[in-house]
DNA sequence: ACACTAATGGCACCGAGCGCCAAAAAGATA
DNA sequence: TATCTTTTTGGCGCTCGGTGCCATTAGTGT
């Protein structure tokens, strides 16, 4: 019933991993999918089959994670400040056990510091506004599209963003304690 | 003395001008540079040596306003609150003459509505946030690279793209009333 | 007329990405 | 065992953005 047809060749976590060497060997740029493939044992057009692009490859499936988000505010105490329960929700969301740092790290300096990448990266983030947008918007009664629930998207994108840069630059830091940080600081700036 | 060698054959204003239009026709994903060339009467390896990319195209001589940014920044009165001179900055740089508010617009509904650029224009953001980062280095004896710096500009660019994504989705809004209200929005927010 | 200079634009090339389709490799069936 | 069905593979050829190279062009200055 389930496996008929031929049998897949590779698999995103595969393609994931040789990639990600590759990338660290001789950076992002100088990479082509055409080395990847032969790096993997597949044809250079199975590689499109399996990430939409060259730049989806660092983000992995990250859309898969989004429903996660989803969970984690949704289940935030009502009694919290909305603030409160958005900031909570972001750090949750970054949060990672302790044997995936290094890997982590490492996707997040490529995706943070390697400008196409940064360039490419703008429409995943949509999709984790989104998430945001769409929670505050149903918690205070208006519509995502409201100035108000982009706004709060925008910001939150704003301080995870600072957060992490700030982590990748100093590898002591907690990303946890950065984003606190950045919130605080935020928050001390507007008054 | 000034002008020897041969003489030039367009201009980075027409070449604006007539890729705009076609973008308005057509879509900008559906306009090569070959089309572009052809149009303007010009080699298309030419048009590669006024714009460095098609997607600098939308943004046309943006780098160069940013020195006028500095300066908004620079000339701000010193006993202002730092958020309130950053905003009233921010506020200043969207101002536009009456009559070129349609063109305006029609640029940024260009770069803020299409994924291909909305991509790209994070690495010309890049710039614009770097004027703020180092206005508030400066003013709080901090490095361009510190987490408060960083934030402050992650956040005002936060507002501006909030601002002009309503600006664009309601013709009748003002944009520095849009801003007002995104960052008064924020402040209540945090509140 | 001749040298000099600077922009032009043609050519060939690379890499991402895509549509198309024949071939491969399995399970199902007889 | 032989054939049918299903699914993935991967090769081919194309488009388009972008770049290096270099001869050509169209001016200015002497």
């Amino acid at each position: 019933m389930s496996s008929r047809g031929r049998p897949v060749a590779t698999s995103h976590a595969e393609i994931e991993r040789v990639a990600f060497r590759l990338f660290a060997e001789r950076g992002f740029d100088a990479v082509t999918m055409a080395d990847i493939a032969v790096e993997v044992g597949v044809g250079r057009r199975t590689l499109f089959r399996y990430f939409e692009s060259k730049n989806d490859i660092p983000w992995g499936q990250f859309d898969r994670t989004l429903d996660g988000f989803r969970t984690i505010l949704a289940e935030m105490p009502e009694d919290l400040p909305l603030h409160e329960a958005v900031h909570r929700g972001v750090r949750r969301f970054n949060e990672f056990p302790a044997d995936a740092q290094a890997s982590h790290r490492m996707r997040m300096r490529l995706i943070l510091e390697t400008p196409t990448l940064q360039a490419h990266s703008v429409l995943r983030y949509a999709e984790w506004r989104a998430v945001i947008e769409e929670h505050v918007a149903a918690r205070l009664d208006l519509e995502p599209g409201d100035l108000l629930p982009r706004t709060v998207g925008n910001v939150a994108l704003a301080l995870a963003i600072s957060a992490y840069e700030g982590w990748l630059a100093d590898p002591d830091t907690d990303l946890a304690a950065l984003l606190d940080e950045a919130m605080s600081g935020l928050r001390d700036y507007l008054r």
